[in-house]
RNA sequence: GCUGCCGUAGCUCAGCGGUAGAGCACCUCCUUGGUAAGGAGGAGGUCACGGGUUCAAGCCCCGUCGGCAGCUCCA
């Protein structure tokens, strides 16, 4: 073979010689293509251009202006980073310094972990370096002569790898900035240390030598980088917008939930909290109802030899909770699934009940390393808006479509835009046979091209029991959470030995479907929480309006108008401290309440309500009634605006 | 779980070897004031927990618990 065939992103492919570089394959394409290529990915992964070809690949080429670029400016700065780093603490040992979605990091053997005064000075050193311009010359040798060069550098960790890259036998590459910094890396790079044109540090951590918990401790130094001061201005506003508005920080706040020693990892939900609970379930239960769905309740201790049925006890032990009683072992539930089997299997089902479609607010516990627990993101104990179909083949692709209006209808209403749909495909290892996993995956890739939307195939990296769709929403910061999915199963069906009745008088094995439209309450509770930065829409609002009496004179007419909005089912509170209205006004805004309501002697004579919306000035005043047929209409329509 | 940092009043934090402080919140009183903080007084802490060092420990050391950030987006 002489020739390799190199596929572009459209899908052509043209044949190039053995050896040739991806600058050549550039060329061949186009003269202007070839002058603005900075890199490119070959079979995905990020290269130079002067990456040698040595089998048949895809190829996408990253030019100047792409979005791709910025990943060059990262890398670079990574390797400025190390530049100073080398450069204040001589005897710091190189690990990896790749970019990343969000920046770049770069990871070093050091005696004592980085102060936040050591980066200080660390991002000094690399301004000064900036400054100085050295270009990135790319140096090619071939595996021995990068040992040496190795070793001459002192970069142990870099020469252990080395051995690895050997037995690919890839020509090595070296970075050289004049005569401060040199890095074996794959690149590619931006033109010079003085081509990165907004860079910051941001923190350090801990991180090990390849990731390797047992192996040796590194520091990690995270920073980021930009092709202009002005978007790096814009990341920066970005991070602190999201971290005002954690979660973690509102939720307490606006006394929404609290964690505490006595739980770790569980949320305890206060009533403000419970109130956003309930509106999702009711939001959720409308959908179900609609959908000829029916709720079922299932225990949260089940017996070991449920889970050993399932498969859980071999897959999914080191997750879950055990209790021990009379000598017998007891798991509580990580899933709901095998509950709902149960229920299935409580009577011979026909054909005609199928689909029959279990749906469950299943409390599920499952053990979460203390470490990576983080507010109502990652909790161990939470209630997913569950469902268990039962189908037969054929009718896999109009259940799947169901799922899919049912998934868009409530993301819409909680006011996020259309999701990003992954289609996950068989993975290597897997149960069933081909035949079944055609029809399976023909089943979601059909039903998405009927239901019209995009979608991005993620080549085997399905459940071993099914293939599988996953949907990321993106909230108001642009930030993606991964929270619907939709899994076909052959395996449970298997294990639990459903069947139902078919026409022909026959068993047959029914096919499930998981799936859940907000994943876990609590997480999504928690996502709404940043989206919307505290401030609810009306319907989601603990409180929906505050009744601001301006004396005590007004108090009962205040009282008055509370009992009639209750009875208009609305949310309210009555602020009856002895405070001046501007303080109330003060704490209202500070609660984040959609409707400031203010009653003095005019109102109350007036029978109105002076109405001061969230973020907006004062409305004046209005009849209560008005008033409160406005904010009842609001809330039940979901009115996502005041 | 591992590495680093942190743990003082309900909340946000100051104090860093010599017998516990502020602001906000809370309670009482005065004030009855129209759209982002009216005034005065009061109560509230075994300084996470357990050991140790010291004449003396929130303050130094060790351990435990909890929190925060990070922990294979691989040259």
């Amino acid at each position: 073979m002489t020739v390799a065939r190199v596929t572009l992103p459209d899908g052509k492919a043209l044949e190039v010689p053995l050896n040739s570089t991806c600058a050549d394959v550039a060329a061949r394409i186009g003269p202007r293509l070839a002058k603005d290529a900075v890199g490119c990915f070959w079979n995905g992964e990020l290269c130079a251009m002067e990456q040698r070809i040595t089998g048949d690949g895809q190829i996408r080429i990253i030019t100047k202006g792409s979005p791709d670029a910025i990943l060059l400016i990262r890398h670079s700065a990574a390797h400025l980073c190390a530049a100073a780093v080398l450069d204040l603490f001589p005897d710091a040992q190189l690990g990896f310094g790749p970019p990343t979605a969000e920046g770049f990091y770069y990871d070093f053997v050091v005696k004592e972990p980085f102060t936040p005064d050591d980066l200080g000075r660390i991002e000094a050193k690399m301004r000064e370096l900036a400054a100085q311009g050295l270009p990135f010359e790319r140096k090619e040798m071939d595996p021995a002569a990068a040992g040496k060069e190795l070793r001459r550098l002192g970069y142990k960790l870099k020469a252990e790898y080395l051995e690895e890259l050997k037995l690919k036998g890839d020509v090595i590459s070296f970075y050289v900035n004049g005569d401060r910094f040199s890095d074996m890396c794959r690149g590619p790079h931006v033109a010079s240390f003085g081509a990165i044109p907004a860079f910051k540090i941001l923190s350090a951590s801990g991180a090990y030598w390849r990731g390797d918990a047992s192996g040796i401790a590194m520091q990690r130094i995270h920073g980021t980088a930009f092709p202009s001061e002005a978007e790096l201005k814009k990341h920066l506003e970005l991070v602190e917008e999201a971290k005002k508005r954690d979660h973690r920080k509102l939720g307490s706040e606006l006394d929404l939930f609290s964690f505490h020693e006595e739980a770790p990892g569980f949320p305890f939900w206060h009533a403000g909290g419970v109130v956003l609970w309930r509106e999702l379930e009711n939001l959720v239960r409308e959908e179900l109802m609609a959908r000829g769905y029916r709720e079922v309740r299932t225990p949260l201790v089940l017996t070991d030899e449920l889970w050993h049925r399932s498969g859980h006890f071999d897959h999914y032990r080191d997750n879950m909770y055990f209790v021990e009683k009379e000598e017998r072992s007891f798991a509580v539930k990580p899933m709901n699934c095998p509950g709902a089997c149960i229920v299935y299997r409580t009577a011979m089902r026909s054909y005609k009940e199928l689909p029959l479609r279990l749906a469950e607010f299943g409390m599920v516990h499952r053990y979460e390393l203390s470490g990576v627990l983080h507010g109502l993101f990652r909790v161990r104990g939470f209630v997913q808006d569950d469902a268990h179909v039962y189908c037969m083949p054929d009718q896999i692709e109009a259940e799947v479509i169901d799922c899919l209006d049912m998934l868009e209808k409530v993301y819409k209403v909680l006011g996020f835009g259309v999701p990003e749909i992954k289609l996950s495909t068989r993975p290597p290892d897997r149960m069933g046979s081909d035949e079944i996993w055609d029809k399976a995956e023909g089943a979601l890739a059909g039903a998405l091209r009927n239901w019209g939307k995009q979608y991005r195939e993620a080549p085997q990296e399905g459940n071993f029991y099914g293939p599988k769709l996953d949907f990321d929403l993106t909230d108001s910061l642009g930030r993606k959470w991964q929270c619907g999915t939709i899994q076909l199963d052959f395996q449970m069906p298997e294990r639990f030995d459903l069947e139902y009745v078919g026409s022909d008088s026959a068993r047959h094995r029914p096919v499930m479907i998981h799936r859940a439209i907000l994943g876990s309450l609590d997480r999504m509770i928690g996502v709404l929480v940043e989206h919307y930065a505290g401030k609810f829409p009306v319907w989601l609002a603990p409180t929906q309006a505050l009744l601001l009496p301006v004396t005590d004179k007004t108090l009962p007419y205040a009282r008055d108008v509370a009992a009639r909005m209750r009875e208009a089912g609305l949310r309210v509170d009555v602020d009856e401290r002895n405070e001046k209205i501007g303080a109330k006004i003060r704490d209202g805004i500070g609660r984040k309440i959609p409707y400031l309501l203010v009653v003095g002697e005019r109102e109350a004579a007036a029978g109105t309500l002076s109405v001061r919306p969230r973020d907006g000035e004062d409305r004046g005043a209005l009849p209560a009634a008005e008033v409160i047929e406005d904010i009842r209409k609001r809330h039940a329509s979901r009115a996502l605006d005041l």
